[in-house]
DNA sequence: CCTCCACCGGAAAGCCGGGTCA
DNA sequence: TGACCCGGCTTTCCGGTGGAGG
């Protein structure tokens, strides 16, 4: 029943030998800063100038940073704080850096009770008026004497929550003695500039600067530069990269996407068992990102939406292609089933659209002539799996029930039109 | 050239849960 | 606490439309 030690040891050998594709997997994932970013250094020096006059005894510019997703943002900002924060030992001014995602911080109270807390000051997660902790974070800047350089990432999410965490920041400055904090908002939403209080807009965005979307030669090189940390000599096959590098380019020049894909490349290539990351590899990593990205757009959906899609599953089981008056057609029988209010025709088409820009279907509207306008739906991800991505809701599992039913019936209102 | 199908998609109003303010 | 407001979701109403068939 005991197993010996050495069956074991062989267990883990397994292991151990099977991962020579990877030397540090980690410096593929978002979370990694490299030293060096390559194609950003327009940027960077753009940085470094505006935030000179920290270092010169005067206050900079409050700056606003907007570019799409994967283009550099957050890691070129990192770059420089990081850079900033050690040259700021060397001369006799304290600059404070303080680094906050949005996305998480999301509260007024939140981001000032974490900027206080950087300065030393003990706040409790929640319980004191707003304003105190404001009065809190001012007192202990004026007192420290300290310069302050706060990174917003993603700042759009703060316009909807908690819009008044920004004009209580960007006032900060006027309410001191002298101005002291230079704040750094993140977005790659340059829409949120529209929502924004005009005040607080013209503070925040006194410096602007845009990072583009890389082109594929430049994801290349990032990716060159990654590969070379990431994995053992001469795992890649030829031309990895440099497809890799295609495939995100096409979508919008998003570095995030090519790291991810030259990851899964390589982490199918390991599960294969082969000692190289070959084209192939990379050919299903898309697929399985794709699939992937679907199966957690899918279980988030809302459930009208589901039952919505399953319809359109059992109809491209039998057909490529169909209209909105047969996908509502069984849509209202389906809801049926299950005791669901259905939903109207008209919300149903807007619901067909958001699911086709989510790119989890294709719809293009077409003329028929005589028998009408519509829109002609297909199903283009994985039916198989999307099917089983909606049977995991247990409110739709009564339909599986009904399923073969439901096809017979339809196979009947096809022949009769 | 006109008709007329089977929807599209804009506008506006209703409903509902949550938050705010006196 | 109740009046009020807000934003997201949905319904109602309805004018609009590309093109096969007459």
């Amino acid at each position: 029943m005991h197993e010996k030690e050495g069956d074991q040891m062989n267990l883990f050998e397994k292991i151990l030998s099977s991962t020579s594709i990877f030397k540090n997997r980690d410096v593929l994932r978002h979370s990694y800063t490299p030293e060096f970013l390559p194609h950003r250094e327009e940027q960077i020096s753009q940085l470094v100038e505006l935030l000179s006059p920290l270092l010169k005894g005067g206050a900079p510019s409050n700056i606003f940073i907007y570019g799409k997703s994967g283009t550099g943002k957050t890691a070129t900002v990192k770059l420089v704080m990081k850079n900033l924060d050690e040259v700021s030992k060397k001369v006799n001014e304290t600059i404070i850096v303080h680094y906050l995602n949005c996305e998480i911080i999301d509260t007024a109270y939140r981001v000032l009770a974490t900027i206080a807390r950087k300065l030393g000051k003990n706040v409790p997660m929640t319980g004191w008026p707003t304003d105190q902790v404001y009065e809190e974070v001012k007192n202990a800047i004026e007192s420290t004497g300290a310069k302050m350089v706060i990174v917003l990432d993603e700042i759009d999410k703060l316009v909807k929550r908690a819009e008044e965490a920004l004009y209580s920041l960007t006032r900060m400055n006027s309410d001191l003695s002298s101005p002291r904090i230079c704040l750094i908002g993140i977005s790659n939403n340059l829409k949120f500039k529209s929502f924004l209080d005009a005040r607080i807009l013209s503070s925040l965005s006194e410096e602007e600067l845009v990072f583009p979307p890389y082109n594929a030669e430049q994801l290349e090189d990032i990716l060159k530069q990654r590969a070379e940390m990431a994995f053992n000599d001469g795992v890649l096959e030829d031309g990895v990269i440099q497809l890799c590098a295609a495939i995100a380019a096409q979508e919008h020049g998003d570095a995030r996407k090519a790291l991810d894909l030259l990851r899964v490349s390589a982490e199918i290539a390991e599960r294969e068992g082969d000692n190289k990351v070959r084209i192939k590899h990379v050919r299903k990593a898309v697929k399985k990102i794709e699939t992937d990205y679907m199966l957690e757009t899918v279980r988030t959906l809302p459930l009208q939406t589901k039952i919505l899609l399953y319809s359109m599953s059992l109809l491209a089981e039998s057909m490529e292609k169909f209209t909105t008056g047969e996908v509502y057609c069984v849509y209202k029988k389906l809801c049926s089933k299950i005791g669901v209010e259905a939903l109207t025709q008209r919300r149903v088409s807007d619901l067909i659209s958001e699911l086709d820009s989510l790119g989890i279907i294709n719809s293009v509207v077409v003329s028929k002539g005589r028998y009408g306008r519509t829109r002609e739906i297909k199903v283009d991800s994985d039916i198989e799996a999307l099917k089983r991505a909606l049977e995991e809701d247990y409110r739709l599992q009564e339909l599986k029930k009904y399923e073969d039913e439901t096809r017979k019936t339809l196979k009947l209102g096809i022949f009769e039109s």
